[in-house]
DNA sequence: ACCAACATTCAGCCTTCTCTCAGCAAACCT
DNA sequence: AGGTTTGCTGAGAGAAGGCTGAATGTTGGT
C-alpha cells in the first residue's frame, strides 16, 4: 500500500495536517497542498492515484481544478470534500466516473474506507487495497453494500454502528481506547465524551452477541475495548 | 536501544528531570527542552524518533508546536502529556496517526511502555524495540491486547496489577526495592506507603503462583522483590 | 407537518479497583 | 527463647469505571 499516492488539497491547515497524518499512518504516500494552482502542478508531477479535493479553495473552485486536470489528461479519481451546506446538486455534477464526495466534518475511518472503495473501483488490479468484503471469523462485512453478517445471519446496523464495528474488526486483538475510537469513528470536530462510545458498544453487543459463540467485543476495564478474532492471529 | 532519540518538552523542571532521568536509565537518548520554540529548534537539529510534548507550554500550545513541526516535514510521532482535567474539545484528532496521549500524573513504567508501543507501530524495522509480546519463561505478556498468560492459561489482571507485573518481568533476576517499584509503577505524585506494593504483590502471587512450577516473585527480606527468570540469564 | 430512525446525553445502578489498616506469621536479632 | 522487625493477607470504605434504559434533540423522508 506504500505505493499508493494520495494528493490532498485543502486550504485549512488543520484539515490538511489531519488528513496527511492520518493517511500517512494508514500507509498511503501523501502529498498535501493548499490551493488549486499547486494542486495542478503537484498532480502533473506526482501522478497521484487519487486526489482529495476541497471544493472551496481560495484561488479556484474544485470544479475548475478538475476541468484543468482532465484537460491535461490527468484522470486520477477525485474524492471531493464539501461543506455540509453545499447544495448537493452542484456537487453531484462533479462526481462523474470514479469520483465521489464527502461532507465536512467527516470521520477518518470513513475517509479511508471511501478512498479504498474508489481505488477498488478504478484500479482493480493495479494496486492492492483492502477487499470490499472483510472476513473476520464469525463476522463478515460487505463495505460496498454496507451489509453485516454474523454467522451468516444478516444484521441491520445504523451508520455509526457500522463504522464502529468496521473499525473494531479491522483492528483485531488489540485494545482500542475510547479516545482512539472517538477520534477515528466520529467526525473530527465532535466535542462529545467517551460515554457515547459506551452507548454504541452496548448497541452493537445487543445486536451481535446473541448470534455469536462468545462475546466478540470485550471490555478491558480502565483501558478500552478489544475485538477478538483468533483467525487473525496467524 | 541507545540509538533511539527522545525529545522531552515540558516547562515544569520537576517533570522534565523526572522524565529525562528515567528515560535515560531505560536506555533512551534524551534531549529535554522547556518551551515550544526550543522544541522546534531541537527537533530540527536533533531529528528525534519520538517527541514527548506537554500540551500546555508557556510560549505556544502543543498543537501549534506539532503543526509547526509537520509543516517543516518533521514527522516524528508525538506522545502528548495533558493535565487530567484538560477539556477535550480543543483537541482535534489527538490520537490520530501514530500519536498518543497520556494524562498527568503518569506512571513511568506506563510512559516507557507507551513510547515503545508507538515506536513499534511507526518504525517497525528501523529501530529495535521491545516486542509487543514479552516472553519471560512461564509468563507471557501481550501488551497490545493487555493480556497475560501463565503457562498458557489466561490470567485476568487489573490495570495496576498488569503494570506491576510488567515492571517485574522486564527487570528479571534483579532485586527491586519497594521504593523503586512505587516510583516506577505508581503515578509520580502518589503519596502512599510501601504497604500497597506488598498488597499488590500479594494479589499477583495469588493469581499467578497456582499456575507456576515455583514461586516466581520472591521476597528479599529487608531489600525488596525479585522476579526469577532463568531463561533470561543467558 | 408528521413520523421514523438515528444520535447524543445523562442518571442510576452495578461491578471492579484502589488503598489502608490491623492482626497474624515469618525471619532476624542478641 | 523472647522480643523486634518485616512482610503477608483478609476485610472494608470509598472511588472509579462501565452498562443501560430513558429522555431529548436532530435529521430526513413522505
Amino acid at each position: 500500500m506504500e505505493n499508493i499516492k494520495v494528493l490532498v488539497v485543502d486550504d485549512e491547515p488543520n484539515i490538511r495536517d489531519l488528513l496527511s497524518t492520518s493517511l500517512r499512518f494508514a500507509g498511503f504516500n501523501v502529498l498535501a497542498v493548499a490551493n488549486g494552482t499547486d494542486a495542478v502542478t503537484a498532480a502533473e508531477k506526482g501522478n497521484p492515484d487519487i486526489i482529495l479535493l476541497d471544493v472551496m479553495l481560495p484561488d479556484m473552485n474544485g470544479f475548475s481544478v478538475v476541468k484543468k486536470l482532465r484537460s491535461m489528461d490527468i484522470l486520477a479519481p477525485v474524492l471531493f470534500l464539501t461543506a455540509r451546506d453545499e447544495t448537493a446538486d452542484k456537487v453531484m455534477g462533479l462526481t462523474v466516473g470514479g469520483d465521489d464526495y464527502m461532507t465536512k466534518p467527516f470521520s477518518l475511518d470513513e475517509i479511508i474506507a471511501r478512498i479504498q472503495a474508489i481505488l477498488r473501483r478504478t484500479k482493480p488490479e493495479e494496486v492492492e487495497v483492502e477487499q470490499s468484503t472483510i472476513d473476520a471469523g464469525e463476522i463478515q462485512i460487505n463495505q460496498d453494500a454496507h451489509e453485516v453478517f454474523v454467522n451468516a445471519t444478516p444484521v441491520e446496523l445504523s451508520p455509526t454502528e457500522f463504522t464502529l464495528l468496521r473499525y473494531l474488526v479491522t483492528n483485531p486483538n488489540r485494545v482500542l481506547t475510547k479516545k482512539q475510537i472517538l477520534d477515528q469513528v466520529w467526525e473530527y470536530d465532535f466535542g462529545g465524551k467517551d460515554g457515547i462510545v459506551e452507548s454504541y458498544v452496548s448497541y452493537l453487543r445487543k445486536k451481535i452477541d446473541p448470534l455469536t459463540s462468545e462475546p466478540l467485543i470485550q471490555t478491558k476495564r480502565g483501558v478500552g475495548y478489544i475485538y477478538k478474532n483468533s483467525k487473525a492471529l496467524k
